[in-house]
DNA sequence: AAATGAACCAACCGCGTCAAA
DNA sequence: CTTTGACGCGGTTGGTTCATT
């Protein structure tokens, strides 16, 4: 028993907006408002489906989005955290004000990865990769057969050739499972701009990472060469991400919202963490305390 | 100048989650 | 408790543009 669609696929507008489109979208919204998407195109007057136009809201016409070269820090700030949270775009987008999870997701998997892998690291695992050029080579074969097989499908797909090649079973692979200590409206993420100091949506790149500086860790090899043990918790804006405060030294930040104590006990949890013995003892787990 | 391949990115698709009925 | 519908997310596709031959 499958899904219903979304919505009646038929006489419905596909492929890329038009500006028409795009101002009754934008001007039903700021009439409006957002949300009630399966509605809203026939009130909006578009041959559009629900989906398609949050997807454009969300990722075109929001007035909030930033368009243009994603900056050295926040290209720094993406590579962290995406040590930190894997393929998650949505929060890592969270932490970008202006920036869109498509365009992140888009900018790591033509950009970053690829950069990721001339410097001898594994995007996947963010661990050293003993052969960079190899897999360099691999995903460039790899991309280039898709390709071909995109064009084969498009060709067949033209000529009204079915498909008669044996299909692929799908894989999907279980997606972490969200466990709930407490929980947050939907759609929230944590308000990393507690960390900051600073409030409001007005932040400018304020953010907040985990930091371990050896090579050993595979959320941390992203900065090498430092000393080697030490293990940073990086709190402030992005003009300052380079200053870590050494573990042992760490000190809550005055100006973080007093009787907030889940964010040092999740610090603190993560210290206990990395004394364990095993240094690769499950640190996702950490990770994931982070998005409940 | 034309052909080919690579890169980019907007849009689509399918599934999971959550809340309301 | 189960079902249903809406929403949001991440993976993937495919059209367009750019670079190279």
């Amino acid at each position: 028993m499958g899904r219903a669609p979304c919505c009646s696929k038929v006489g419905l507008h596909r492929g890329p907006w038009t500006p028409r489109e795009d101002t009754l979208l934008t001007k039903y919204i700021q009439a409006h408002g957002e949300g009630h998407w399966r509605s809203m195109p026939k009130k909006a007057g578009l041959l559009r489906c629900g989906k398609s136009c949050r997807l454009r809201w969300m990722n075109y016409l929001r007035p909030d989005i930033k368009r243009g070269n994603i900056t050295p820090d926040e290209d720094d700030l993406i590579i962290r955290l995406h040590a930190l949270l894997g393929n998650r775009w949505s929060l890592i987008a969270g932490r970008l004000p202006g920036r869109t999870d498509n365009e992140i997701k888009n900018y790591w998997n033509t950009h970053l990865s690829k950069r990721l892998i001339s410097e001898g690291t594994d995007p996947n695992t963010h661990k050293k990769l003993s052969d960079p050029l190899k897999e360099l080579k691999r995903r460039k074969n790899n991309k280039s057969k898709n390709k071909s097989n995109n064009m084969n499908k498009q060709k067949k797909k033209s000529k009204g050739v079915a498909n008669v090649g044996p299909e692929k079973p799908k894989l999907h692979l279980p997606k972490p499972v969200r466990v709930t200590s407490f929980s947050l409206p939907r759609n929230d993420s944590i308000d990393w701009n507690v960390f900051s100091g600073s409030s409001g949506p007005e932040i400018k790149g304020g953010y907040v990472g985990l930091e371990m500086v050896n090579n050993v860790n595979p959320w941390c090899n992203f900065k090498d060469g430092e000393n080697g043990v030490g293990v940073g918790f990086l709190v402030g804006d992005e003009d300052d991400h380079d200053d870590l405060v050494n573990g042992s030294d760490f000190e809550c930040q005055s100006d973080l919202p007093s009787g907030d104590n889940s964010l040092a006990k999740l610090y603190e949890e993560y210290l206990d963490l990395l004394k364990m013995e095993e240094t690769q003892v499950d640190l996702d787990n950490f990770a994931e305390s982070l998005l409940i």
